[in-house]
DNA sequence: GAAAAAGTTGCGCGCTACGCACTATTGCGC
DNA sequence: GCGCAATAGTGCGTAGCGCGCAACTTTTTC
């Protein structure tokens, strides 16, 4: 078995979750941001409006759900790493578990959904809400370099540039025209981090 | 005169915007975010609710506006340095000019914004909401590296590491037990960057 | 099998964001 | 200066959201 042990009961509400951020991204990308309304997800996924928002508080958080979940799974996959690999080896490895796996190639349902993050506003700025996630990770970060992720600068600036990777990598995968796939995009990103982000003009 | 041709009428809507978002940060690092109504700041600037509206989109908007504004003289003083002067250099005097002045002592008023910031997640948000001020800043580190702000990755990277720089720097600049000064921790955090952000264990 | 705990739902309220039409103010050409 | 066009400010009305509250239903536990 793959589960530890959920319990019956909050499968279902994982199931649920499930159900109404995948009901949410599809009728968003149909038919865009503003002609969904909650009480239409819901419908979607067979609970009442109220019930939606005991899971999400608002129609932005249920879209942005999958992807703040990768990130959630990348700083899993972080702290699961071995201890002997080199950071940047290890951070990269991590992100692309969650991040590659769907983009080896363009695949038109993902890029419709980068598309809709990118182009909506108002879920740009859901993506980044709280930071949690991004917390999580910076977390992971600490306890492989010995640094405190409260006290110091590092492991939260390592975090946030990974996220901005994600980030500039998404936003490359659609503008590139010859569709690039996102895989080697997002790793050159992170190249390029770690090895400081030389000015190409000089090089 | 500083001012280019600003016509008397612009002015005026600059001033009330100013007054506007002054109001708006003002309200709610006195009383918390939820205590602010739209009625208030309104008020406070000496308009109607709904001219507020006419300027501001929501009571975030209006409350980052200062934060945002910051970002795009980043970005135009970007674009007035002497183009022989390296990357990062460049990229961190111009960002020290609108984020260095206000900060180099700790003020009371200044912590207290900050805090607000990264405890509202609402806020949080908002402060990346559609990214326009990160493009800017991009189409000024491509200038400067001769690369297509659309077309490449690198410079879209550059902006995105350096909002990170400012967000983990902010974030660092409250939590430093003995209250530490900003600027250092945003040169130390550019610098981090423009040097790899190696692995402090393996240093 | 019954009690307890947790999830679901309907109702209602305060607030927000914004379209529309109207008024007030400003800028500009003469 | 003067009047007209353009633009900003305002009041009103509406659709929708987020959420507290109090039932009701389902699952868990003993």
């Amino acid at each position: 078995m793959t589960t530890d042990q959920p319990g019956l009961r909050e499968r279902k509400k994982a199931a649920t979750r499930e159900a109404l951020s995948w009901a949410a991204l599809r009728l968003a990308v149909e038919r865009g941001l503003e002609n969904v309304r909650v009480e239409d997800i819901a419908a979607e996924a067979g609970v009442s409006p109220r019930t939606y928002n005991n899971y999400f508080s608002s129609k932005a958080e249920a879209i942005v759900f999958r992807h703040r979940d990768r990130v959630r799974r990348a700083a899993g996959a972080l702290r699961g790493r071995p201890a002997t690999e080199p950071l940047w080896e290890a951070l990269t490895r991590a992100l692309l578990e969650p991040f590659g796996d769907t983009a080896e190639q363009p695949h038109p349902r993902w890029t419709a959904a980068v598309r809709l993050l990118l182009s909506e506003p108002a879920l740009q700025a859901e993506l980044w809400r709280g930071g949690a996630e991004e917390a999580q990770l910076a977390a992971a970060v600490a306890a492989r370099t010995g640094t405190d992720p409260d006290r110091d600068l590092y492991p939260k600036l390592v975090a946030a540039a990974a996220m901005a990777a994600v980030k500039a990598a998404n936003d490359q995968y659609l503008t590139a025209d010859p569709p690039a796939p996102f895989q080697p995009l997002f790793t050159e990103a992170l190249r390029l981090l770690a090895a400081g982000l030389p000015d190409p003009s000089t090089r």
